[in-house]
RNA sequence: GGCAUCGUGGCCGAGUGGCUAGGCGCAGCUCUGCAAAAGCUUGUACAGCGGUUCGAAUCCGCUCGAUGCCUCCA
């Protein structure tokens, strides 16, 4: 029998405002739709976290044994700077700027979106598409839109009429807003507008002779609006309703409301059933922006290279310090909190290793299954990751208990809590393990290894002026030697 | 101004109408020549003010604050 058949999940839906029960439309399989990034720039933490969130769903459904199909794509047009009548492709821009061709752009910091989610260790989706390489499916689309009467061309320029949508179709459910408060809200239309009301949203805008990244259409050249690609290459992938789509929560009005609105003009179905918000993430309390300069690459985290750090974070332990908030809070990044989560994470990995050596008696005092159990509710809730890294850390304590004989564990439960503990760890949290030669090389380690036993013989001999000397020079060197009852070993900060 | 998500002990963060996670730090203990490391033990907190209730941090209302989006501004 297949794992998900016996835990039944529950997902925040931000469509119905509550915690409902996952039921997917095929039995083991699961259409997944997240929208991806906009590649003119680097790719910033807080789309990490995003993505991050959903890699770990991801990770979990597989490890169900659901059959998942996760679609996320690459915006490489269309997303404009602004909604001005002159807004700017943020791609064109960059491109501008940089004296560089669109495709330049796009390719650099898509290779940068990849290099940075590889060491992240996030697991590749099932497919990748482009906005660009789905003009003709966007085409389509907007063919079928204003067939029924929901979209009308202006100059070139083909806009999708909200007020018309508004009349049989509910355009605001999923953020709760109504559209005669966005209507009061509004400020006026200028003359030279081309919308018949401000609410009203791009689906294909006429290109300026000067404009790089165009494409024909039965409107003339010009390029897709943001909000159609993602309705264009979810339908093509997943069908016309599929399971769930994911985003971070500044997504949710306008892209994903102007994407149920797209899809149910087309083709008249609600395109998904569980709509999934991530939150944002913090930096110091503050948000990040680049204008304000409180902002950190991914990079900067790895290598340590930004003020606000007082050292280099792996990137397994910035997932487990994201791992440890649930995906739908606010999560603060600061120096203190990666340090914390680094303490944490090392004490777990540590764990895992002494598991492996502990030995077995007849019988347990630690109930595996009922543990195993508690482990799925906490990812059955709507994947509580922190309760589950507290389910992991109770595990912790048990496994120090059996290695110190306060405990003993039976060589059946000690397998099953082995092979419990590793899924959830490195399948469904996607942590990886330390490498013990990290920061070093075995040459550093043999003369290391050679300084502890000359401070061994020093000791032995009651020279503690030397053995002080060896332990806290290394230590001034960023090498710190750990006494241990087997013996000194050491680590390299 | 509108909509949304929130406001938890020194810090980070779960949870939820009564049984009140977890990590880090601090303190104590064990170990140790000393220290570090490691392990163990320890925390009655839930923005404020009202209300509902036998009982609320958990439900309701208001206020204040944070973050995102929209608007405004530019």
């Amino acid at each position: 029998m297949q794992l998900y058949q016996s835990q039944e999940i529950k997902i925040q839906n931000s469509l119905s405002g509550k915690k409902d029960v996952f039921k997917p439309l095929n039995e083991g399989h699961i259409g997944m739709y997240v929208c991806g990034p906009t590649v003119y720039s680097n790719v910033h933490l807080g789309n990490c976290r995003t993505f991050m969130s959903f890699d770990m769903i991801f990770r979990y459904f597989r490890h169900l044994g659901y059959k998942v199909r996760y679609v996320r794509n690459i915006t490489d047009a269309g997303h404009l700077v602004d909604d001005a009548e002159d807004g700017e492709d943020k791609i064109a821009k960059k491109a501008r700027l940089e004296k560089l061709e669109p495709m330049e752009v796009v390719q650099r910091y898509t290779v940068d979106f990849h290099n940075i989610l590889q060491k992240f260790n996030f697991l590749p989706p099932s497919i990748e598409p482009t906005a660009t390489g789905h003009i003709i499916e966007q085409i389509e689309i907007i063919k079928d839109i204003l067939e029924k009467g929901y979209a009308y061309v202006t100059n070139g320029s083909v806009y999708f009429d909200v007020i018309k949508f508004n009349e049989d179709h509910e355009y605001g459910k999923l953020s709760g807003r109504k559209l005669e408060d966005m209507i009061a809200n509004t400020r006026e239309l200028t003359a030279q507008d081309e919308k018949r009301s401000p609410q009203d949203f791009a689906l294909w805008k006429k290109a300026e002779p000067q404009h790089i990244m165009r494409w024909p259409s039965p409107w003339g050249d010009g390029f897709p609006g943001w909000h159609l690609e993602c309705t264009a290459m979810s339908t093509k992938y997943l069908g016309e309703t599929f399971d769930i789509h994911g985003g971070g929560m500044d997504l949710k009005f306008p892209h994903h409301e102007c994407e149920i609105a797209q899809a149910e003009a087309s083709n008249g179905h609600s395109p998904v059933n569980y709509w999934m918000h991530a939150n944002m993430l913090t930096l110091n309390g503050k948000k990040m922006a680049k204008s304000t300069g409180n902002s950190i690459l991914p990079g900067e985290i790895f290598s340590g290279d930004n003020a606000i750090l007082s050292k280099s974070f792996s990137p397994s332990v910035v997932r487990f310090f994201m791992m440890q908030a649930h995906y739908t809070s606010i999560l603060d990044l600061s120096n203190d909190a990666l340090l914390a989560s680094e303490k944490g994470f090392n004490r777990l990995m540590d764990a895992l290793k002494i598991l492996k050596q502990i030995e077995t008696s007849k019988i347990s005092d630690f109930d595996v299954v009922a543990w195993k159990q508690k482990c799925y509710d906490a990812m059955n809730d709507d994947f509580n990751t922190p309760i589950l890294i507290a389910q992991l850390f109770e595990a912790v304590k048990h496994i120090n208990a059996i290695k110190e004989g306060r405990e003993s564990i039976s060589a059946e439960d000690k397998t099953l809590l082995e092979s419990t503990i590793n899924a959830f760890v490195f399948d469904v949290l996607g942590l990886e393990a330390k490498n013990e030669n990290e920061g070093g090389t075995d040459k550093l380690a043999g003369v290391v290894e050679l300084l502890i036993e000359l401070r061994k013989e020093a000791r032995d001999n009651k020279d503690f002026a030397t053995s002080d000397k060896i332990r806290d020079q290394l230590a001034g060197m960023g090498i710190q030697l750990k006494d241990g009852k087997e013996g000194t070993t050491f680590s390299v900060l």
